[in-house]
DNA sequence: CTTTTAATTAAACGAACATTCATTTATATT
DNA sequence: AATATAAATGAATGTTCGTTTAATTAAAAG
């Protein structure tokens, strides 16, 4: 029998990540994909159910690969301050290797087919993040907060920074994302949340 | 001559908003549209130049009502930590009110629309916010931090929470945001931002 | 080499799309 | 009441959409 081509399955990936960063959802569409990544549309459809399988299925690929980069050299048990920087620089250096696929992401995590995919990700990420925190907190390096509250002080601050990166024309100067803004933002946050 | 009829006007606005926060950019068509404000597709055009004016200019109104919205009672020559809490508050206030609107603005603030529309919002935005932040610096109730800085620790974790509270469906409680949980928040950012 | 089987495709499907046009409708002005 | 004018429309435009089908191709298995 005949092998999939798995440069065909990359093609397809690496197209429909790169139209829908460009064009949005809204632009997106199966025939442009399949000339783009030089394949029949019907092609498409053997490794796709339909369209909204193929995008929700690259999305939790890329979640996936970016939750694992996330975790990368990081362990539970770490002091919080430490695994917190760890998570950061992850994320942050994930962002500067793959500012589309996370582009993509972002798009999709806020238009309404993010909640189909929403339960997958969660389980991916938060057996070891609860973990974390729990221990940080008993621990007494962090403050007892709700996953929320937690979230929207730790993380978000570093994802409006990726965003205001990625987003030049906002700015009259091109916002560049540096370490040395990263750390200071990172000793604020942990500021904040200190006991 | 003929007058226009308001009510239609406003019905095509929140129809269009309605289907935008449930179907996306990419389920929303003029066709549909036209059919659930009860007026024809031709009624449109009379209205918007095309389906991409159609949403930029509601994205311009609704951004301009939340902006406004958010400088409510507030003087760019308040107290620091008086100013932020009522920019939060009015921020949250306006979003328990209008819930749809401020996911529309979400879902076109992550896309490739949003570049088009960029400079309205900043212009509309950075007059008085600009001075606030330079005076709580001058007064030294703020760190001095670069405004990229500023907004992610001052706002992202506010608009975070309501993400969390929007989608009920990403964890196994609804998260409902209360004035506990925002006055919470507040405190730590604040904490944070001291100098 | 032959058979088998899945990968791949070109062509085509009806449906839905954004937009336009010729016409009708409503109303302010005369 | 007649006129002028812009609002509003229903129907139709050609295009593009997602998806399918019938035929072809490549390669593993016999």
């Amino acid at each position: 029998m005949r092998l999939r081509d798995e440069n065909k399955k990359l093609a397809i990936r690496q197209k429909a990540i790169e139209m829908i960063v460009q064009s949005g959802l809204d632009g997106f569409s199966m025939q442009k994909l399949a000339k783009a990544a030089g394949v029949s549309p019907a092609t498409l459809y053997i490794y796709y159910k339909d369209r909204e399988d193929l995008i929700l299925q690259l999305c939790r690929e890329v979640s996936d690969e970016m939750i694992e980069s996330s975790m990368k050299n990081f362990s539970p048990d770490m002091p919080f301050a430490e695994g917190l920087k760890i998570q950061w620089r992850n994320r942050a250096h994930f962002f500067l290797e793959h500012p589309l696929e996370v582009n993509f992401i972002e798009q999709i995590r806020y238009s309404p087919l993010y909640e189909k995919i929403a339960d997958h990700i969660k389980t991916r990420f938060s057996s070891v993040m609860g973990k974390f925190v729990h221990n940080a907190v008993e621990k007494g390096e962090l403050m007892p907060l709700s996953f929320e509250v937690y979230w929207s002080m730790c993380y978000a601050p570093l994802y409006q920074l990726i965003k205001f990166h990625s987003q030049g024309s906002y700015h009259d100067k091109a916002f560049t994302l540096t370490q040395e803004i990263m750390d200071q933002t990172l000793a604020l946050v942990l500021k904040a949340v200190k006991p």
